[in-house]
RNA sequence: GGAGAGAUGCCGGAGUGGUCGAACGGGGCGGUCUCGAAAACCGUUGUGCUCCUUGCGGGCACCGGGGGUUCGAAUCCCUUUCUCUCCGCCA
């Protein structure tokens, strides 16, 4: 979320960033600002009485001491109608509190001045694209057909143990999916990432750091029973490795790295979109995270970029990169850059990375900072992540571009990951 | 799952009702000494909110989280989460 003290100082630059965002809700920010106001003067109010009661009881422990009895008493007796007083002032101001934090979490992150104005994907700008889109032979499938004669996944047997959109791998499918997983993670460990393994699930404080509570709760699978969250993204157990936390200037930029499945209840997702791999409710991902110095954030982003577009020219997939306009740029990002594959089959593009910059939006949930020489308190860092990559729609335009008559070609990049002789799954 | 112990500052660790925002030790930072370093010595060392006369200024809050008792709580009570030890179960 943005800063309090920000809204107070920006407001003019806030509702024009809104305002791309599609967000046009200046009222919002107006009661914002109000409630700062009065949250603050009953600060005063209630510091000021605290102070005073401080000061009082200070003096009755003096008088104690010196066994003035009755002069104690005397005094005890002032403070109960100012201990009233502050009890009503202190919840009203924990109300104030809790009143201003609940509007500003609905305030969503000021897009950066190079985001495009726009409504949705079909606005969004595209900056290059690569790759060469393949000529397929006659008779040539989609993954899903591809993966049934191959057997490579079961779709049926995953509604059978699980129900829809929990795809079983199997065979040659589970191999190839294992190595792409493994060449990610070593490619980004190559570029100086350090791989983290975390937890799958993780509790409500973790949710709130990264946003995904309150607001998309209905996107997570719940673990009731014990009030936990199946990890939608591994963004949330490592970004969460920061919350409350405090860097040194020196530690910065920090890289991490990390293979997770992924769980999503795709609430309201019906249709042609969802055949096939296009959406699973469980799916594994590489994701890469930076922890970054403010002045240095966009250049990491463009670090990352570079970084998920040579995956990408590796696995020798035609590809586009788009900057996303302010009507679809996510909730919490400040600049993103998609990626998308395109699979011939299915004569579509699919995204498979999503590179953003959250600037400081997250690091303030987390209370994520840096220490700065010379500053005398601690700034907010900012975050960034990536997905290198989301293995699904890697996989379908795997099998869907690079289908022969013979078989399915392995990128050569993969050879050592699949074993002597596999080339090829025929 | 049963029984017990505990959670304090960057770390270790004291503190069981009143100058405790917190002893002591370690670490870090600054300094003295030194050609330099070590040692020794001296000083310093958390976070957030807030006010104004924006000052090496003041106030308030924070000793896992929440609530309570009290004029006053790190200290007492309740509750919750987590950690550790023992027993049971188990990959």
């Amino acid at each position: 979320m943005l800063t309090i003290s920000y809204i107070r100082d920006n407001r003019e630059t806030i509702l024009k960033g809104l305002k791309i965002k599609n967000f046009e809700t200046p009222e919002l920010i107006d009661q914002i600002i109000d409630m700062d106001n009065e949250r603050r003067s009953l600060q005063v109010k209630t510091n000021e009485l605290q102070a005073k009661m401080n000061r009082l009881s200070k003096e009755i422990g003096g008088l104690f001491k010196s066994g003035e009895k009755e002069k104690a008493n005397q005094v005890k007796e002032q403070t109960s109608a100012i201990k009233q007083e502050l009890e009503t002032l202190e919840q009203d101001l924990q109300q104030a509190n809790s009143q201003v934090t609940e509007l500003l979490v609905q305030v969503p992150n000021i897009p950066h001045p190079s985001v495009p104005a726009g409504k949705s994907d079909a606005d969004n700008k595209e900056i290059r694209q690569g790759g060469v889109i393949p000529q397929l032979a006659e008779g040539s499938m989609p993954h899903w057909e591809l993966a049934k004669k191959y057997n490579l996944i079961d779709f049926e047997l995953g509604v059978k143990i699980t129900g829809g959109g929990f795809p079983v791998f199997r065979g040659q499918g589970a191999r190839l999916q294992r190595a792409l997983i493994s060449w990610f993670l070593d490619q980004n460990i190559k570029a100086g990432y350090e791989e983290i393994l975390p937890p799958l699930m993780v509790n409500e404080a973790s949710g709130f750091g990264t946003g995904q509570l309150p607001d998309k709760e209905g996107q997570m699978y719940h673990v009731t029973g014990n009030n936990l969250y199946l990890i939608p993204t591994a963004e949330v157990p490592v970004t969460n490795i920061y919350r409350d936390v405090i860097l040194n200037a020196e530690d910065l930029p920090v890289k991490n790295t990390a293979y997770t499945p992924c769980f999503r209840r795709e609430a309201g997702s019906y249709g042609k979109d969802v055949r096939g791999l296009n959406r699973v409710h469980q799916f594994d991902k590489v994701e890469i995270v930076h922890i970054e110095h403010p002045s240095r954030s966009y250049e990491a982003l463009e670090e990352m970029v570079s970084h998920v577009e040579q995956l990408i020219i590796k696995l020798g997939l035609p590809y586009r990169i788009v900057e996303l306009c302010g009507g679809d740029l996510s909730f919490t990002s400040a600049l993103t850059y998609d990626f998308e594959v395109y699979s011939a089959a299915q004569d579509k593009w699919l995204e498979v990375s999503s590179v953003s910059n959250f600037e400081s939006y997250q690091a303030n949930r987390l209370k994520l900072r840096f220490r700065e020489p010379g500053e005398k308190r601690p700034l907010l860092a900012h975050t960034l992540n990536g997905s290198s990559l989301a293995l699904p729609r890697i996989m379908a335009a795997l099998l869907e571009n690079r289908q022969t008559p013979e078989g399915i070609v392995i990128p050569e990049v993969l050879y050592p990951y699949m074993g002597p002789g596999n080339k090829m799954i025929s």
